[in-house]
DNA sequence: AGATTGATGTGCT
DNA sequence: GCACATCAATCTA
């Protein structure tokens, strides 16, 4: 008899069975709602021959021009141009000198605005994140954003890749949160007063459960 | 032109 | 808790 693989948590790596993907549709809303529906679908990348995948359990939305966080608040540059187009395709962004980020765009085409994807709890190609992280620690594989994408070997050659119709990067859909806890943006000065950072409550494997200085005492 | 600041992560103290 | 790695956009002059 199988029963559900259980992860160090205690959360069920609930088997990876090849999900339906994630629409065009459902990712032309509005952007908080987007990011918090996107907990709990998968991750997926196909990348020479291998198949990775993890459940999403944090995601931020960045929402264009009224949004002082957002890299497209002061208009379109050759780095944040994806997030103008339309919805579906990957942001991918280098940050801090060393850390690349994937987001995935939202809204319709002409309003700059995307999810950032902050942390996943690891389901299929284990072995190759480990390799590519360099630590066998599964709870921090997908840890944090830069951490992320180190183990899904995603960089810049990726940005603008249409994670609806792509072969190696895309999303499945996955079981949704019905109260994902809410928070303000890690690591964002601006705009503190927006709750945009979106998390499946009490799962280890989101980066951090209370955000710095988040309106949570 | 030069300085500063990030949608960061790690290792050491 | 703090230093550090070290790039690109933005701010200051």
């Amino acid at each position: 008899m199988t029963r559900p693989r259980q992860t160090e948590g205690g959360w069920p790596a609930h088997a990876a069975s090849h999900g339906k993907r994630i629409t065009r549709e459902s990712l032309r809303g509005y952007t908080p709602q987007v990011a918090r529906k996107l907990l709990g679908a998968r991750l997926v990348r196909v990348d020479g021959g291998t198949r990775m995948s993890a459940t999403i359990v944090e995601t931020e939305a960045y929402r264009g021009s009224h949004d002082p966080a957002s890299h497209a608040y002061r208009g379109e540059t050759a780095r944040n141009s994806v997030m103008f187009g339309p919805p579906g395709h990957a942001y991918v962004y280098f940050t801090m000198g060393l850390h690349y980020c994937l987001n995935v765009t939202t809204e319709p085409e002409g309003v700059a605005a995307a999810v950032l994807l902050r942390a996943a709890q690891p389901l299929e190609g284990l072995e190759e994140m480990a390799r590519r992280r360099g630590t066998r620690e599964v709870r921090r594989l997908c840890k944090g954003p830069g951490n992320l994408t180190r183990a899904f070997g995603i960089d810049g050659r990726l940005n603008g890749e249409d994670m609806v119709e792509s072969t190696t990067l895309f999303l499945e859909q996955g079981p949704s949160d019905p109260s994902p806890g809410v928070s303000a943006r890690v690591g964002v000065t601006a705009a503190r007063s927006r709750r945009w950072r979106f998390y499946i409550r009490g799962n280890p494997f989101v980066s951090e459960e209370r955000p710095p200085r988040a309106q949570n005492p």
